[in-house]
DNA sequence: AATATTATTTAGACAAATCTAAATAAAATA
DNA sequence: TATTTTATTTAGATTTGTCTAAATAATATT
């Protein structure tokens, strides 16, 4: 299956939003993109034909064996290309993911392969998140984290670990529900406050007091 | 300036064959990237609109000063990707061009200046071939190999250190002159004959005697 | 249930990079 | 020099991935 660039990128966003078994819409795909719902059902099209999606019109999106095999793969050499610009190119965290962006589409088995075991056959990337072995194995057991302490910067709210009703309310206002989508836009260090995003909305602030409230997984 | 891998490839291959200070043609560049004269001219059209080529109409492509320092980041990145292939992940040196042509077009400085340091600043590549450093300096001084001993695969014949009629008649006979470019097919380890092409002509076997006596240098 | 809103799809267009076939220019040859 | 051959360009088509605007379906609201 010879993939071009964009279509790796579709199956890589549509692994994952897709998370649990559920069908991703046409306008998640598009946000999580940075483009139209219109060029995703074109797209949709074009990767149902090759039979990496099941796809029918109005019904959402959701990949096939195929298609999530590829997509762990392409993980795989994402997270990889991770590890080797922060083990070995000293790059922080922070810096590698638009690199590794770019490194993951490299495609030749016997790279990856190689770079693995360069780099010691390493299990997660530098922001915790799991390597998908060269079966597509992903070892399990991602335990969560609190918001405050997350490392990866797309998560998921799994769970609020103080149930005030004060909390729960203030969460609630602020459209945090357990499944939220959250991206972390920035951490303030003087008051270990954080920035984060839910999608199509503004960016808010939450206090080191909240955050340290949510367990979140990363994505 | 932001280009496309296509334009990088273009900008690369009219690097490659300008070599001296000649002009390079349309057909020489179609060949070199495997594609059709056509597009040549058109994406010739494109390149001379970003300044990146001078090029008239019938009267042949060359670079300009912009064209050339892009060509010299081109070939670093390519160059520092298969040292590290080779030195870092233990591929054989004719097992790396293919992979660094994909690596190459990953566009960092930051990644291209710290893959450097990793390396340890290496001023030649796996085959010989010498590495621009970041300001596009290249280290002078190839020393010329003969046919026998070289290791790039894309050759320029410099010399001939017999010069007996016999072997110049031969080589002419042969279309072998003084800059003519050459392709390595294959090597033969039990008589170290080896196989070469010229460009649009059939490839052809030289006995060790032969190549012993053809001083190269590599593009 | 009717209506409004939101999500999705379609139709038609566009830019990039390529191609083929035909036209034209340059070079080589008779 | 006239003619043939080769090189190059043009014109028009194609593919991929994208877009906008309009149409349609699904969902939410009154």
């Amino acid at each position: 299956m010879n993939l071009t660039v964009a279509e790796e990128n579709y199956i890589k966003s549509i692994y994952k939003l897709q998370d649990g078994n559920d069908v991703v819409s046409t306008n998640a795909i598009a946000y999580e993109l940075a483009t139209k719902p219109a060029s995703v059902t074109d797209m949709a099209k074009k990767l149902k034909e090759k039979k990496l999606i099941d796809y029918e019109k109005y019904q959402g999106i959701s990949l096939t064996a195929e298609g999530r095999k590829i997509a762990l793969q392409i993980v795989r050499r994402h997270r990889l290309w991770e590890c080797f610009l922060v083990d070995k190119l000293g790059f922080s965290w922070d810096e590698v993911h638009e690199i590794a962006e770019e490194l993951e589409h490299v495609r030749s088995e016997k790279l990856i392969s190689r770079l693995s075991a360069f780099l010691g056959d390493p299990t997660s990337d530098p922001h915790g998140d799991p390597i998908p072995d060269a079966q597509g194995r992903i070892s399990k057991s991602q335990p969560l984290v609190s918001l405050d302490k997350a490392t990866a910067r797309r998560l998921e709210v799994a769970g609020v670990s103080d149930q005030s009703s004060a909390l729960l309310e203030f969460l609630n206002a602020k459209g945090i529900h357990l499944g939220t989508h959250l991206d972390i836009i920035e951490r303030y260090e003087f008051d270990n406050s954080v920035e984060v995003k839910i999608r199509n909305q503004p960016a808010f602030t939450l206090s080191e007091q909240v955050s340290k409230n949510i367990m979140v997984k990363s994505l």
